[in-house]
DNA sequence: GGAATAATGCGCGCTGCCGCACATACGGCA
DNA sequence: TGCCGTATGTGCGGCAGCGCGCATTATTCC
């Protein structure tokens, strides 16, 4: 699994993650050399808040989440990476550690390259560090939106945005994910979510059992999660057009309301 | 008021914002011709969220919060800019427009830049890069670490935090803000805010009287706050040391916990 | 000095979530 | 087949904070 063809890293692999796949071909070439593809397993800690940052990793079908520990209690998702970012933002920012806790919670797979070359690299890519920089601003633009998600919305709809989400970055609506480890992600208890999930399993939204997680009514979903959702994934999208006048007004009718 | 002599600017001003005292003198002179004094006053923003950002700012004694708005309720402080900071972060990042509402919350002076002429000079200073894409990542530490302290501790609790934030940034223990507004600030009721600060006063910590507060007893205020005060405190003290080592692990001591 | 405005204080019923404890179902493995 | 660990379901008391409405005090403006 680890081991990989030259071939394959440079084309699948690099459609694969939208922030590479963004970069001119000729940037791309210059990455290629120190790009690896790795197998992220669920469970897995990229980043120890406080703790050096050896690698920057480029999700292609895995999904990681950063997390924020607030004293005497629980963990905190504060932010989402797949397929459209990476991991070690802080590297363009000029600090070397990491201030969270990176978790892989979708198993999958990651191109990674050690820290001392991506520095190299995005010193000497001007389109590397167009598109990063991108990738902070939409990261802190999520960052801020869950934040206010969090403290406003009720556990259903952000379970509902939560899984939402995570379909969007896995393609997929089957994921392995347990009740658990979602409350530590939304920062409630276990039997909060396992409530919520029975309410969305009644309105025959999604299906789960022991850890399967399926999204059966996309639609429904969508109209039971908050408008959280819808903002940040504009944002993600306005990304990939390159004219973002239309798209630009969802947010704006939203955020003036 | 808005008008002062650019000696005044070059010097006592200068030190007055931290970003901008820590650049070297030579960058320093680079951005003086373009930078203008400007008096802040409580309740003007700068910011519309979506909207494009014409000037940066850079706050001397001055205090700006930043508002994300979440569906159908009220506005959430996710950020606190102060001397320590800038406002404008999206610019350095490539980008044009605000995400968020940047509203003034204490009057005071700031110095500011046209978003032309900081794109300018921001491309030329390697300092000035250094040094903003530092506060990026400390302020994107301070919306994590803020987004964990809303959804976790009480209001009690954070109310203490937010008087100590402020202080700080304006080494006062003196200011004007009413309970509705820090309601909007902490996304609870007026309500909330009275019976916290009730408790507050109660406890010789804090008095206020129509909008005027003041904090009597500092240390005890801070055993009144949670953690996420310090953690924030320590990692914008650590910038102004240029060895960093001894208190980094306040930080992780914590993190880990 | 009196009226309007703004800021603070208080009561009451409600609800979403917590903490705790326990009951059930599923699945792999001996 | 039966056992055990893991995942899910349920019940109950408690409480922080909400929404609403109204009372009280300070400040400003005629």
């Amino acid at each position: 699994m680890l081991v990989a063809k030259k071939t394959l890293v440079s084309d699948k692999a690099r459609s694969a993650n939208r922030l590479l796949a963004s970069l001119p071909r000729r940037d791309y070439q210059s990455l290629l050399g120190h790009l690896e593809p790795v197998a992220l397993t669920f469970g897995e800690v990229l980043y120890h808040p406080g703790e050096p940052i050896h690698h920057v990793y480029f999700p292609t079908d895995s999904l990681v989440s950063l997390f924020t520990m607030a004293e005497g209690h629980q963990a905190l998702e504060v932010g989402m990476v797949g397929r459209e970012g990476m991991l070690g933002i802080p590297l363009a920012l000029g600090v070397v550690e990491s201030p969270v806790r990176a978790l892989v919670q979708v198993s999958g797979m990651a191109l990674r390259m050690t820290a001392a070359h991506f520095r190299d690299e995005f010193q000497h890519s001007e389109f590397l560090q167009r598109k990063v920089f991108r990738y902070t601003y939409e990261l802190m633009v999520q960052m801020a939106q869950t934040a206010a998600c969090n403290r406003f919305h009720r556990i259903e709809t952000r379970l509902a945005r939560w899984l939402l989400m995570t379909r969007d970055r896995m393609r997929s609506n089957h994921f392995h994910l347990t009740q658990d480890l979602l409350g530590s992600m939304l920062g409630v208890r276990r039997v909060g979510v396992t409530k919520a999930a029975g309410v969305l399993r009644l309105h025959k939204l999604i299906n789960y059992k022991r850890g399967e997680i399926s999204i059966i009514n996309g639609k429904g979903l969508e109209a039971a999660a908050c408008q959280c959702y819808q903002v940040v994934k504009d944002m993600h999208e306005l990304h990939e057009l390159t004219g973002r006048r239309e798209r630009r007004h969802a947010l704006l009718a939203y955020t003036h309301a």
